[in-house]
DNA sequence: GTACACCCTGGAGGATAGTCTAGAGTCAAC
DNA sequence: GTTGACTCTAGACTATCCTCCAGGGTGTAC
């Protein structure tokens, strides 16, 4: 298979594969005569593998990681799992952040909403000094 | 107040200030005869203002156009309503995906662990085709 | 034998928000 | 007039994940 025809495979672009492989995410493949890629079934797993853990929140460099478990036979589990709890306590951190986001965000609408009502000129949110984050809690 | 005095005031960096100016978020102060800036209260204010809005998630593009509207005097909030709003909508669409990724997170888990209590060599994380992700949401 | 789609390499670019550096100048105090 | 802390500029660098480009070679069908 040319690279090409991977590429159209898995969805992704030939630039993204050539990539992989500069970083060593990607086996670099035998050529023909003149120059040219040619991949085989494995590697179309592999890439496979790699937009999988990707839409998992993995990044590359990780995923190099992960991809030399993937070659091991025995117990890959106990490692895996570990990057797996990491990567979640990673998003519930994310997640959380945004939480707060959200809540200063609508308490900023709602100060806002307010002085519009009164027409003020003075808008709360380009105008106050200590506006919706109350640095109460912790 | 020279920018060391300033930085130090607000929190940020002497480098992160030139940063600013540099980058039309800051107006140019003006200097000594030997070309040190010489900042007012006033650019304490838009910096702290810089800070807030950073600190609601808006980039530094988005605050450029906050700073306008700040020099606005008549009626900036419904201007200003309108990005917090989208950017309220933003964040609540990265929390979403958030969710979904931490969904597939503690699936994938639950799904090695399945694997180790059966002592398997094969860690579906791994080798699975078709692992966590259902496909069935939109 | 030539048209045409496809492939090759190396390197630049891009968005984000700065940090860090070198090499030189300035300000205040003593 | 010298020390020491501060400041100036331009430009390179960080991290991430690619995309895009030029300038040339390859593979296959007609
Ligand atoms: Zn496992
Ligand atoms: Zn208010
Ligand atoms: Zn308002
Ligand atoms: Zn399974």
């Amino acid at each position: 298979m040319q690279i090409g025809i991977v590429a159209k495979k898995i969805g992704l672009s030939v630039d993204a594969i050539r990539f992989y492989e500069r970083n060593a995410l990607l086996p670099r493949p035998p050529r023909t005569r003149g120059g040219f890629r040619q991949y085989a079934e494995t590697d179309v797993e592999t890439l496979a593998f790699i937009r999988r853990v990707q839409g998992l929140g993995f990044k590359l460099s990780e995923i190099r990681g992960l991809l030399n478990l993937r070659g091991n036979r025995l117990q890959p589990c106990a490692p895996v799992r570990r990057r797996l709890q990491e990567k979640l306590s990673d998003v519930q951190q994310k997640l959380a952040s945004l939480h707060n986001l959200e809540r200063d965000l609508r308490l900023a609408l709602r100060h806002c909403n307010r002085e519009m009502r009164k027409r003020s000129a003075h808008c709360p949110i380009l105008r106050e000094r200590n506006p919706s984050k109350p640095e109460g809690a912790k």
